[in-house]
DNA sequence: GTTATATGTAAAGGTACCTTTACATACGGA
DNA sequence: TCCGTATGTAAAGGTACCTTTACATATAAC
């Protein structure tokens, strides 16, 4: 049950770089590109927070990949 | 901004025991727990896995505390 | 062709998440 | 009382998450 995240899309939708999402939520640029990238999952917080800045529901940020 | 949850609320309303729900989720029983008692939060993978579970949107079972 | 912007990646370190194992308290029923 | 069920908690160990620092490539503008 791997978790699939459609952050890239959503913050090249918004024409928002990853210096300025990182900057706009306190967090670094490697930690952005590395969950853009698969390399891991946000925490549960983090997660709820892009949430908020994109101001989406969790199914269309985060969900489970069905096996 | 910390994380709240009601997984024990939800439990309790289907009548169901940390370790039933640990059983169901494939984790321990401590996991429940300690996130049930604020020790920790679940991962992200782990919260939509309990949202499936309950069968509720995240904002039900999940959602930061503002201040 | 140099500069600025955007993105990719890696190593090292700290903390959070989750496990296994173990012991403990509280409660209800036989 | 004794037993079974439900819950609380702790220590030790492994992996995941996130940081800081650093270097790297690609592109577009001037």
């Amino acid at each position: 049950m791997r978790v699939i995240n459609r952050v890239r899309e959503l913050r090249q939708q918004r024409s928002i770089t990853q210096v300025k999402m990182a900057e706009d939520l306190a967090i670094t640029r490697q930690t952005i590109n590395a969950i853009e990238k698969g390399k891991y999952n946000p925490s549960l917080e983090l997660a709820l927070r892009m949430l908020a800045y994109f101001d989406v529901p969790m199914e269309q940020l985060f969900y489970l990949e069905e096996e």
